[in-house]
DNA sequence: ACCTGAACACCGTTCAAGT
DNA sequence: ACCTGAACACCGTTCAAGT
């Protein structure tokens, strides 16, 4: 069935699939994406050039559903809600993590969002200098508690005894609720060291 | 060459010849260091169980190589040299991040050192229910800092116009001294967030 | 323009055979 | 006990052939 008249595929039909793949926690690669589609693996190529685009297609389309276009309100406001956007991104599809982890950033819609994030700071006051090391120190914060979501249930399995540790991973609570309390712990230690950093900065 | 008297493996010597390819950024898998080693790829089971026990070996060895087993001085310096001897070991390994990211830690050693970590936070008069929290959150930190090292120097590609995003990158320092700055601002704000917190606990 | 099928150079893992 | 070599079921990618 070579050349149908209307195509099967497209690099939407090629995303989606990767996503639900990716959201059911399958293995992610081209020949699962086809296997899906009820397509030859060869087939993909005529729509993407090969695995990293469609990763990279993946990161843009849910960047376009979680992450606000525009976000009024102060600098502080404008870190949070994108941190918030990125939790609730994360938090939903955490198996994408691990695939996007490391890779050069090219979609429009997370540039733009970035892009807003380092405007805001920028319009706040924050030296110029400073303001790429805050964006890093943001995504390391939110890619670090992302992958917090994405690891196992059992993140330390001892083996020896331990003095406090073991008798914590019995007790505490685990998985999404843990990570939850930790990420707004984390969110507000972070806000107010920005303000206090802020307000140094405007001492000079 | 079947059998030799002197056996040419070891789980050492697995670890080190994996290493060494992680260090040079090589791909990193099992056949790639039977080549290194000089024998089939098979031979490695007689030693290790698969892959993923030889990434784990190479977590301890570098949790051997640069993890404090015992830190003199209040929480907040074990916190410090912890999370100092952490980034110490991602900023000279940066390839092992990406394979040691969501999985199981077992390795006596690594184990031992979460446990000083969270015996600190406990002795300090953190609640029980948030120590794990805590190590969590400097996890998070440490992992997501860790990450920005194994990035590569174009985290971003603005391929479209942006206002301000794409002047910082033109004119920003790259790579590790941005990323060292990053480190200390992030981590002078943990601590402060930390004895922050613990002071309104022991308000109540 | 878009799909197939064969081919290529890889993976990680298992297992019988050899000493 | 420890290594080899063949085998298996996978990868991602290329490319000629077909319409």
């Amino acid at each position: 069935m070579p050349r149908p008249r209307t195509p099967l595929l497209s690099t939407e039909r090629i995303a989606e699939a990767a996503m639900e793949l990716v959201d059911e926690g399958e293995p992610f690669g081209v020949n699962a994406i086809a296997r899906r589609l009820g397509v030859t693996p060869s087939s993909l190529y005529n729509h993407v050039a090969g695995r990293d685009e469609i990763v990279e297609l993946m990161r843009g389309r849910l960047g376009e559903q979680y992450l606000p276009p525009a976000i009024e309100g102060t600098w502080d406001v404008v870190v949070e809600e994108m941190l918030r956007a990125e939790r609730r991104m994360y938090a939903e599809h955490p198996f994408l993590i691990p695939l996007i982890v490391g890779k050069t950033i090219t979609d429009p819609t997370v540039i733009a969002s970035y892009d807003l994030l380092a405007t805001a700071l920028s319009g706040a006051g924050f030296p110029d200098d400073d303001v790429l090391e805050i964006v890093a120190i943001l995504d390391a914060f939110s890619i670090g508690f992302g992958l917090d979501l994405a690891s196992p249930d059992e993140i330390w399995r001892p083996e020896t005894p331990t003095t406090t540790l073991g008798r914590l991973v019995e007790s505490s609570p685990r998985g999404a609720p843990r990570s939850d309390r930790a990420f707004e712990a984390g969110l507000e230690m972070l806000l107010d060291g920005l303000r206090l950093r802020l307000a140094r900065t405007e001492l000079d």
